[in-house]
DNA sequence: AGGTTCGAGTTTTTT
DNA sequence: ACTCGAACCT
């Protein structure tokens, strides 16, 4: 997928402005930029407001500004702190600006998001916020837990107070960094008052688990700022120059925060887009970017609003959208690219209908205009949308992927399996506990566990400890003290191993394995037949894998550490590079004294990493700091030569040629939640305008008559944003009526080839026919589980056909073509 | 102790 | 349509 490749040679504007200031001389990292561009670029000292529209080359301009300051102004790397929103997005701006810096230099630098930042802050310095630094990242189903916990010791009942609620209020609370006092002394109604007091109980919860939730991480790193001056001192010496980006979607405690680091020097440089904000919900606050100049009077404000992304009709229809936002600073978007084809908005009569019609326009795409799949993506609203269309590329033997990388780690399997790691890992995380003390089934009733909680709770103790000598607790019986101690010794063994393990000799990856044998998970998942699908071990496994990669992914780290051990390698590598880097100019010297100083406080590559990275325990928290800030976007693999599927949210920042806009109907988009509130209805236009232009060339939007809700059909309707659109700038094309005498919904068939007129001919016989050719027997394929395999024999079952297909690991399965996402495996 | 069944609520969006 | 929890059964 073409993520955001903002700049491949297509999108490059046709004739760059010239140079903005020629006495400078001929600079490889400005001279081919627009006149804002290198203004934000050569921006040294001093706030920065960059306020770039879509496509505007915002990443370009971020990546260059930094190797700019490090190159030719002589900045030292590790003073550079750049945040993004998403760890992908983190990893793709250190390597765009690792290929304009030498290896050592792009090392230093510190790109990441918010969390992870603070995840490190927090473990570097977890003895100032009565942390220690193997601490618990809760997820959302934690929180739950935790609060229906508190609900429970405060005698409250999650009728009266559905924990989802009172989570969203807590939340919006630490945003708002009140801490649990300052929100009661906000609270004067008697439901405030109530949710006051789960909050600090829930407060005290997560302190006693020595856990956080990711609202925490803002805002105990605001606290450790706040209350340790030396700490803010420290910090603000590492970080001198700040950029972030996606200013218009921080939250006031990341505001807080970005200003507290930045109090000193004032080198701030925020990039975004207020158009583009749409996580208003989550807290975000647009005053953010809307009110930078205000905070800081003197700043330096550029504006980039060529786009070299979309077609003039696609900008041109987006553009329309958005100005019917009232909240909204004007801001004159342009392009010189070709004015291209019209926007397609299709009506369907269902999303049977819908998917097909989608489907069938891809490979239309695919096949006469040669578009890549991985080119194209599918945005919708909600998750739920996504099953019709996967099933219909499925049918259609059409490669994608789903950017739901959180999905994985939401299965029950994987939750357990996480779930005993991070009870290892953090023996007072009660949560983990007792997610698993009885998981797999050892006698632990959950009649024994309150038993334990109340002697806990009676003696001051947690229940880790009631673990290890169970039989104190009288009114145990003997069985459940004897499966209690059994479980305790498991435990023991664990903790014994990981806190004296040396990953030298104990992989983690041998560990984990070792957990999910002996605890049993392994054993239950696989002789678990009362589940129809037969995944859950063959996922266990996937996790293995990823444990695996992670830490291969350490060890690359370590042996670099040991390259980069002295500074005469250091120069080497410099001398290396530079043939590589035509892109230094004569007067680099600062690279220079960027590797020479021996002042610096902090070792580049592995400070926020607390410890030793050889040690088991440190490398196991490590990894589950890396689930715990896992985000959808994330899961997205680049040229896995797929159609991409993600929410509207997820693709903030990326681009395709081609965008399907899926279910653009009144209440999906906006969705209902946003009628009654007009800012609320804004931020869902903003979402829209946000996946309209992220197409390159083609912008597909449909809707259905009818959508199946809950299991039940429900007539639907355009989205009144449709309206809005300009008419010279779309097709309107209505599939409702071309063959329906009688309505929509017949058979679902007539309209889906021109078969009718053919007879005999079965539309599924030539998808099955396509697909049987496709996977010949000896045909090399991949299994999104399996692995690689190779077709053993084909066969015709009804409209499906199935293929005996042979996997190195797993053995023969046999598979319908049609439901298994087999890939066929391209060699060269 | 542990598994099964039945009903309710569910779908925004996510670090 | 599907998932989760509570009551109910073995």
């Amino acid at each position: 997928m073409e993520i955001p490749e903002l700049f491949t040679e297509q999108s490059q504007p046709r004739e760059p402005d010239p140079p903005l200031n020629q006495d400078r001389g001929p600079d490889p990292l400005l001279d081919d930029l627009t006149d804002p561009q290198v203004e934000a670029v050569t921006h040294v000292d001093g706030p920065l407001l960059v306020v770039a529209g879509p496509g505007s080359g915002k990443t370009r301009t971020i990546t260059r500004r930094i190797a700019y300051l490090v190159r030719r102004v002589g900045i030292a790397p590790w003073h550079v702190l750049a945040i993004t929103f998403t760890n992908k997005a983190a990893g793709e701006m250190r390597e765009r600006v690792a290929e304009l810096l030498t290896p050592r230099q792009a090392r230093a630098l510190t790109v990441c998001t918010f969390h992870s930042l603070c995840a490190r802050l927090c473990r570097m310095y977890a003895d100032r916020l009565g942390l220690t630094a193997n601490y618990s990242i809760y997820d959302t189903a934690d929180q739950q837990r935790a609060v229906k916990q508190a609900l429970e010791a405060l005698d409250m009942s999650t009728g009266n107070f559905p924990p989802s609620k009172v989570l969203a209020a807590i939340s919006n609370a630490k945003n708002e960094l009140l801490g649990p006092e300052a929100f009661a002394g906000l609270s004067h109604d008697f439901y405030s008052k109530k949710i006051a007091q789960v909050y600090k109980k829930y407060e005290a919860i997560l302190q006693k688990n020595n856990a956080q939730d990711f609202d925490d991480l803002l805002l105990n790193c605001v606290s450790l700022l706040k209350n340790h001056p030396d700490v803010l001192d420290e910090l603000r010496a590492r970080f001198q120059y700040l950029m972030i980006d996606e200013y218009q979607d921080t939250n006031h405690a990341q505001f807080t925060l970005a200003n507290a680091l930045a109090s000193e020097h004032k080198n701030l440089c925020v990039t975004g887009d207020p158009d583009q904000s749409i996580y208003g919900w989550r807290g975000a606050n647009i005053k953010n970017i809307l009110e930078f100049e205000t905070h800081y009077p003197n700043a330096n404000t550029v504006r980039l609003e060529q786009n070299y992304r979309s077609t003039k009709t696609i900008l041109a229809a987006a553009d329309a959208l958005i100005s019917n936002n009232a909240q909204r600073k004007n801001k004159s978007l342009w392009t010189d690219n070709e004015i291209g084809d019209p926007v397609r908005v299709v009506t369907c009569r269902d999303e049977q209908h819908e998917a097909r019609w989608l489907v069938d326009h891809l490979r239309d795409l695919h096949v006469q205009q040669g578009i890549a799949w991985s080119g194209m993506a599918i945005f919708y609203r909600v998750n739920s949308l996504s099953r019709v269309i996967e099933d219909a590329l499925r049918t259609a033997a059409i490669p994608y992927q789903i950017a739901r990388g959180t999905a994985f780690y939401d299965r029950k399997e994987i939750k357990d399996a996480i779930a005993f790691l991070r009870a290892i890992a953090n023996p007072t995380d009660e949560v983990a506990l007792l997610r698993i003390i009885n998981t797999p089934a050892r006698g632990i009733s959950a009649a024994s566990v309150k038993t334990m909680r109340a002697h806990a709770v009676a003696h001051q103790m947690t229940l880790n400890q009631i673990l290890e000598r169970p039989e104190q607790v009288t009114a145990l019986n003997n069985r459940a003290v004897n499966s209690i101690a059994r479980f305790g010794k498991l435990m023991r063994g664990w903790c014994d191993t990981i806190a004296s393990g040396d990953g030298e000799e104990i992989t983690l990856r041998y560990f984990v394995e070792q957990v999910l044998r002996e605890s049993g998970l392994e054993d239950y998942y696989r002789n678990d037949k009362s589940d129809a699908d037969d995944d859950r071990i063959l996922n266990l496994g996937e996790l293995i894998s990823g444990v695996q990669q992670f830490e291969t992914e350490l060890a690359e780290m370590e042996l670099e550490l040991d390259e980069a051990g002295a500074i005469e390698d250091d120069l080497e590598i410099e001398q290396d590079n530079e043939a590589r880097e035509s892109i230094d100019a004569d007067n680099d010297s600062a690279s220079e004294a960027i590797l020479d100083d021996p002042t610096n406080p902090f070792d580049p590559i592995t400070d926020g990493i607390s410890g030793d990275l050889t040690r088991l325990d440190v490398r196991l928290s490590l990894f589950l700091e890396r689930v715990a800030l896992i985000s959808d976007a994330d899961a997205v693999d680049d040229d896995q030569g797929t159609v991409t599927l993600m929410t509207l949210h997820a693709a903030k920042g990326l681009e395709f040629p081609v965008v399907a806009m899926l279910a653009v109907e009144e209440g999906l988009l906006p969705h209902e939640r946003a009628r009654d509130d007009p800012s609320e209805k804004e931020e869902e236009r903003r979402l829209c305008f946000v996946g309209m232009t992220r197409a390159r060339r083609h912008l597909l939007m449909t809707n259905a008559r009818y959508r199946t809700i809950f299991g039940q059909k429900t007539p639907a309707m355009g989205s009144s944003f449709l309206r809005e659109l300009p008419h010279d700038a779309i097709e309107a094309i209505d599939e409702t009526e071309e063959h329906s005498t009688g309505g929509w919904g017949q058979s679902g068939r007539g309209d889906y080839g021109a078969d009718e007129d053919m007879g005999d001919d079965d539309p599924y016989a030539d998808e099955a026919e396509q697909e049987a050719r496709q996977f010949a027997p000896g045909t090399l394929v991949r299994h999104p589980d399996f692995g690689m395999g190779r077709v053993v024999s084909l066969g015709r079952v009804g409209m499906h056909t199935r293929a005996r297909v042979e996997f190195p690991t797993s053995g023969v399965k046999t598979l319908i073509l049609q439901y298994a996402r087999l890939e066929k495996v391209h060699h060269q």
